[in-house]
DNA sequence: CTGAAAGCGCTTACAG
DNA sequence: CTGAAAGCGCTTACAG
């Protein structure tokens, strides 16, 4: 079954039918419509191969991802799997093993495909650095931490607008009386994040000081870590973690050290994880729709080379909801700020 | 960059090259020695669409799934993802929208491509669906649910063999004194489970009641669901479940319904998700190696169109593992059962 | 608006 | 063991 066969049905020559495959003008109406009604009682579908050989139109992508396990990863590309399907692109994924110059190169070469485009989920250093290894004449488009004002983006790149809901997370932990807020940050190449600078801006509105951010992990297993280091200091009232699986690493290693989340200590998260809000307690956070920014993605992508279709497709960055539940209440009496102003339900609806 | 500017390079035909490619015999050493090291030398990849069109060795293999976010689908891909791109092949990703016969069917001709191969990750129902729906002409191979013996598996499958760790978690619970031991299994449309029917065998060879078993959900607002009822019911005591979102979803129930676990209820998940030894209490569970189990199913699809190949793959079904750490304990006193055996390590080692 | 020609990069018979 | 031929299914100029 291939396109001669679609022509034979209609009464037209094969060229004809590639013409109407590709939407391309300078094809009478009756014409066309009876070679969409032969394809569509034919049952026919394109062969793919054949068109990339042919130098048809791009119609791939592959998602260049240092993980598919993470939660904001996998979300992420189920996003563009719908994307992608709604617009007849075929997807392919390809793991990047390490950020080192070899395995970033080779990821990259295994993800060029005959017209193929590549999405890149950016999120870690392995994906920065193949970001930047791609060459340009492929058509790429990237999924980043949202850059705080001022920074540098190159490639198109979406992400999600979170500087507001970071803001609001600790705004929250102050008006409930914490002197200041921590901040376990995930890490960062990328230049600064809105995640970090919406905390900043909060602290620094509010005239409270500053700690340190933390910021070398990604995991539960850092977020332990750096909670034990953090539960030995009673002025630690409340932290704020880049996403949920390092906060919940930090409220076990509270837990474990003695001190109660939220009587002694406030966390709050990143992401809104589908466990958050089953998790003892359970997760204040933030939630980022990552599903939705792969879609946001891909549009992005189609932009750069086929902008007339890109304009059908929603570009808008989704924004980050700030969420409350159990894991952030006042301070302990003896950590509370001096002038307590009742605590205002943040804009964003509690689940 | 083609094949015929590196047969230029190596002095020969580009039919030799695609020889050498392609692993014939009746190439002399050291011809092939030339082209070889003319292809390293130019860097020559090659084109995988005219390699399709041409009709050459299938190349790429396409996941069906219904969610990637789940951690078992996930961790899967994974594996999936590693040994292609080890046998250097391309990995496409398809989602199935629904279990609906139209769904299912759209789903599959997306994923079918010229000289590419299909896995269905087939744990659910809308996988199993889909399982069927495949065309028996293009090369299949399946993840699902362990059978339990006696099960008929039609396609070429992988399964994680779990009967033995079902039955070691339930002995567990049984030797720490509980009565019985209730079960929210996931839905299962294969027929019998290995991990229902170990579940089943070590009650029956205690002489242990068997409550039937609930299965009508997968994550953890079902298992909230179904906690919610069984924490009206004193002489349950202790739960298997199917997962460790349904086990973290009755955990909440229980809190909520004012039943401390594991003090009052003990609760044993299966899958050991990453936050698992994380989780308050941290989750005793099974550990499924599904990457793995993504690996052997590439080697078992590998199999039915390239046998010689294959041999040089993993083929052994990877074994669950029960995990002990917090989430079950004694029931409490007056639940007690009468003979009480001192709980006796079980042999897998916990975390 | 529509058809005949050439070619994308490869592979598989077919000759020698 | 190696080379000349034909063709996979499509697309893009080129004619008309």
């Amino acid at each position: 079954m291939n396109i001669r066969d679609v022509a034979r049905a209609a009464g037209v020559s094969h060229q004809t039918v590639s013409r109407v495959i590709n939407g391309h003008p300078n094809v009478s109406p009756s014409t066309r419509r009876r070679v969409l009604q032969a394809i569509d009682s034919l049952g026919y579908r394109p062969n793919r191969a054949a068109r990339a050989l042919a130098g048809g139109p791009v119609d791939s992508v592959t998602v260049l991802t240092s993980n598919t396990r993470l939660y904001g990863q996998a979300s992420a590309l189920e996003g563009i799997e719908e994307a992608t399907r709604a617009a007849g692109f075929a997807l392919g994924v390809r793991l990047i093993e390490a950020a080192e110059p070899s395995a970033v190169s080779d990821a990259v070469k295994r993800a060029i495909e005959p017209s193929g485009a590549i999405i890149v989920i950016a999120f870690d250093k392995a994906g920065v650095a193949t970001l930047d290894a791609v060459p340009p004449t492929v058509p790429t488009a990237a999924l980043i931490p949202a850059p705080a004002e001022g920074e540098v983006v190159r490639q198109p790149s979406v992400w999600i607008d979170e500087y507001q809901a970071s803001k609001d997370a600790t705004n929250y932990l102050l008006r409930l009386g914490h002197r200041s807020v921590h901040h376990l940050s995930i890490p960062s190449w990328t230049g600064s994040t809105q995640r970090m600078s919406g905390w900043r801006s909060a602290l620094q509105e509010a005239g409270a000081p500053v700690p340190r951010p933390l910021l070398d992990g990604w995991d539960a297993d850092w977020g332990y870590e750096a909670g034990r280091k953090l539960a030995k200091r009673t002025d630690v009232t409340a932290v704020l973690c880049g996403n949920d699986d390092i906060a919940v690493g930090c409220i076990r290693a509270m837990h474990e050290a003695g001190r109660s989340v939220p009587e002694d200590v406030s966390i709050v998260g990143f992401d809104d994880v589908p466990l958050a809000r089953f998790y003892s307690p359970a997760l204040t956070t933030v939630r980022q729709d990552f599903s939705a920014l792969g879609k946001v993605c891909f549009a992005k992508l189609l932009a750069t080379f086929d902008p007339a279709r890109a304009l059908m497709q929603p570009l808008r960055l989704p924004k980050a909801k700030f969420i409350v539940r159990e894991s952030a209440g006042p301070p302990p009496a003896r950590a509370r700020r001096r002038s307590v102003k009742p605590p205002r339900k943040p804009t964003p609806r509690s689940i």
